[in-house]
RNA sequence: GCGCGCGUAGCUCAGCGGCUAGAGCAUCGCCCUUACAAGGCGGGGGUCGCCGGUUCGAAUCCGGCCGCGCGCACCA
């Protein structure tokens, strides 16, 4: 007791270490897999990049994930936090290319084996960070069971699920149109691709003379090179003003090649000329339109971003940006080119690399999504798996009823290879490699997002029927931003149905995107990122502030709590602006009731029992039935995920109620001058209410409450 | 283009048919009263984006604008 006599102030930095330490060692954090699913509470955390870092998000999910878990835990269920990390394929991989570059040498004068290897020790360097900060922010996973989307284990649930969906043709290989990303060279999926607007580029028409020596048909490009893999031209069925030349050919100019003039409904009359150049192998939509009318496909660019041999001379060799000139300059020559015009459009860009993604056709693995999105569908309609907001499961349906094949294969080294074998003609899709000699692995590996659509059940040892998924599958709650409820959620509620024939998790919750202050994104690039363990531990402001009124310099050092609360009273269901304010009133909230503790356990003896409340006054019935409403409202709150009511309502019940009514109106029962009887059953209602109050706040503040718990005298917090 | 959401006090937000529209922070005034000055008490500050409609009554419901954000699909 005297170091509360001494210690005025709450000090996250001295105290919050050495609760964790005690939490890390007491054996809290980790379950013995007994009982089931249904009784027992779990959530998997999504898995973070293993060579990442904490950043806002991860901050924001942790402190709502662990509520969660620890409101559980206190209600005497035996609670997983399962924790795992992604092995990231691309992003890993680009992190260990850029060190390779950097020591003068690159992935490919390495090999393939030793670039893997390499990849390993890159992440026994770098991969232990991200989840010490989880537990610097209090968060009480399981850290003595930790998973790796390439542990053994995992591996084997993952070949297993791609054999399991090749035998049953969902899986198969194809020329397909792709997102190329030249820069990675590799495929990526649709979701990989972000639109960039306001892309300035030039528009060219182009002259291409009829075959019949007649006239001449006038298309419109931003992309001229391309012409080179033109297999025809199109047009409306219903424009009359090319009716008559359907049917008939025009000459591509500088090849010399035939192309049919075409009628398909895709065509614009009243884009351009309405006459629509169709480049199968380079354009999505010309794609399709060559599919729906047999066209031949050419590819002139090829994966490594360079023309192919089949542009032709003088083409081939060149990089695109360059044939693209020569493509101009040649025309020009021909008097071809008859208008040019500065043209704003929206482009794709490949989220990976930040390169322009360059559509192409390619030998790809596809997963068939319909089959498998129906009852995924199902489950969120009917409710067995419900989302909150619940205006996200909307999203949800409508991207699923819409679903198109899954471009699954990464020409990346690091990964899940593709677990299937080539000999000649001869094909083998098996978890081991086949038997005899001459065959060779698939070189490509798997989309990082297909092994963590197995996250839920794959981390508990699927598909062995094992303790631990007996225990803890499926989850409860799957907690997430909005931006990956396609790319990992709904995929894992089609996995979990299709393997495990349940849903991998009761409810989603989908939590809040926080921007910067000025309402921009979090990021590096931007400057606007803000570092959770800078507001922790003290740190740099970023360089970019907006205009809240705050001023420039470094944090002071928060401490968890207050970041845990700030996060949660912030958050919503909407984007929200980060709001130091928030943090603020959370290191204030942490102080608040570390004085009212002191107030009263330096007047009254706690005697480390729970004391049955003695109410004897209006003002005492009033605490004790305002406690019961807080106690019943947070309860409610954060089984609803409505975290920032819950933090909030604790908030206006510890300053409003607690500390600025009961207790200034109680100061005098407690001096020189009190009555004893009174002043004992005032003790037993004080520390009553003390008590509960602590307990409630628990889940979103726990070292400090921990701290008062244990200062109290009493034992045992959970 | 289609869809979703948002525009309320200087800032960040709550309120979503009914008491003079709220909170935190900021601001102003008064308190160095023995839990906390990272405190206490009190005050000022909003024609609730704009226009119309429904209603006894509208931030709150409906329609139309304007502005912002997000998602999906995209036109060469």
């Amino acid at each position: 007791m005297a170091d509360l006599q001494e210690r005025t102030r709450f000090d996250p930095a001295e105290v919050e270490p050495r609760i964790l330490e005690r939490w890390l060692s007491s054996g809290l954090v980790h379950p013995e897999p007994d009982g089931t699913a249904a009784e027992n509470y779990s959530i998997a955390v999504p898995p973070p990049n293993v060579t990442g870092v904490l950043h806002m998000g991860h901050a924001l999910n942790g402190s709502i994930q662990d509520t969660l878990i620890r409101t559980n835990r206190m209600r005497g269920r035996r609670t997983k936090w399962i924790l795992g990390t992604d092995h990231a394929g691309i992003a890993t991989q680009r992190q260990v290319e850029k060190r390779l570059i950097s020591e003068g040498t690159t992935r490919e004068e390495l090999g393939r084996e030793a670039f893997v290897e390499r990849v390993w020790e890159w992440r026994e360097e770098h991969g232990g960070q991200i989840v010490e900060q989880f537990k610097r922010l209090g968060a009480t996973l399981d850290y003595s069971d930790e998973r790796f989307t390439m542990d053994e284990r995992y591996v084997q649930a993952v070949l297993k699920v791609f054999v399991d969906l090749y035998d049953e043709g969902l899986i198969y290989r194809d020329y397909y149109m792709v997102n190329w990303d030249p820069v990675l060279r590799s495929a990526i999926s649709d979701l990989e691709v972000e639109e960039q607007e306001g892309i300035a580029d030039t528009l060219y028409s182009i002259a291409y003379p009829l075959a019949s020596g007649e006239g001449e048909l006038v298309v419109a490009t931003v992309r001229p090179e391309t012409m080179l893999a033109d297999t025809a031209v199109a047009v409306h069925p219903d424009d009359e003003r090319y009716a008559h030349l359907v049917g008939q050919e025009v000459i591509l100019p500088l090849v010399g090649r035939r192309l049919p003039i075409i009628a398909d409904p895709y065509v614009k009359t009243e884009f351009g000329t309405g006459a629509l150049k169709i480049t199968p192998g380079h354009d999505p939509n010309d794609f399709e339109i060559g599919r729906r009318h047999g066209l031949p496909e050419i590819g002139v660019i090829g994966e490594d971003g360079l023309m192919t041999a089949a542009a032709g001379e003088p083409y081939a060799g060149l990089t695109v940006a360059a044939a693209q000139e020569r493509v101009v300059a040649d025309l020009d020559a021909q008097g071809l080119i008859r208008a040019r015009e500065e043209y704003v459009h929206t482009v794709p860009f490949s989220q990976r690399s930040g390169a322009r993604v360059e559509p192409l056709i390619s030998l790809q693995w596809f997963m068939r999504m319909d089959e498998l999105a129906r009852p995924a569908i199902d489950v969120v309609r009917e409710g067995s798996v419900r989302i909150h907001p619940e205006s996200q499961s909307r999203r949800y349906i409508a991207w699923l009823s819409e679903i198109r094949p899954w471009c699954i294969s990464r020409q990346l080294w690091w990964g899940h290879q593709i677990p299937v074998w080539y000999r000649g003609e001869e094909v083998y899709c098996g978890i081991e490699a086949p038997q005899g000699d001459g065959w060779e692995q698939d070189p490509d590996v798997l989309d990082t997002w297909f092994s963590s659509a197995l996250w839920p059940f794959a981390t508990l040892g699927w598909p062995e029927r094992t303790p631990d998924l007996r225990a803890f599958f499926p989850t409860d709650v799957l907690s997430t931003a909005r931006d990956i409820l396609f790319l990992w959620v709904a995929r894992m509620v089609m996995m979990g149905l299709r393997f495990t024939d349940r849903v991998p998790f009761t409810d989603v919750n989908i939590h809040s995107v926080i921007q910067s202050p000025d309402g921009r994104r979090m990021s590096k690039s931007l400057g606007t990122g803000i570092d959770p363990i800078a507001l922790i531990e003290g740190g740099p402001r970023p360089p970019v502030y907006g205009n809240q009124a705050r001023p420039p310099g470094d944090f002071p050092a928060y401490g968890a709590d207050a970041v845990r609360f700030g996060l949660l009273a912030m958050s919503s269901s909407q984007d929200v602006r980060f709001s130091e304010e928030k943090i603020a009133q959370g290191q204030a909230l942490a102080n608040k009731l570390y004085n009212a503790t002191r107030f009263v356990a330096l007047r009254i003896d706690s005697g480390g029992v729970d004391p049955e409340p003695q109410p004897r006054t209006v003002e005492d019935r009033w605490i004790l039935s305002r406690l019961q409403a807080i106690e019943a409202e947070t309860q409610a709150r954060i089984d609803g995920f409505d975290f920032s009511r819950a933090a909030l309502g604790l908030y206006d019940f510890i300053f409003g109620e607690l500390c600025d009514w009961y207790l200034e109106l109680v100061k005098p029962r407690l001096g020189e001058d009190a009555e004893p009887e009174d002043r004992a059953a005032l003790g037993a209602t004080l520390l009553h209410v003390l008590r509960e109050t602590i307990a409630t706040a628990h889940p979103i503040i726990p070292f400090v409450t921990e701290e008062l718990w244990e200062l109290l005298g009493w034992t045992e917090a959970e």
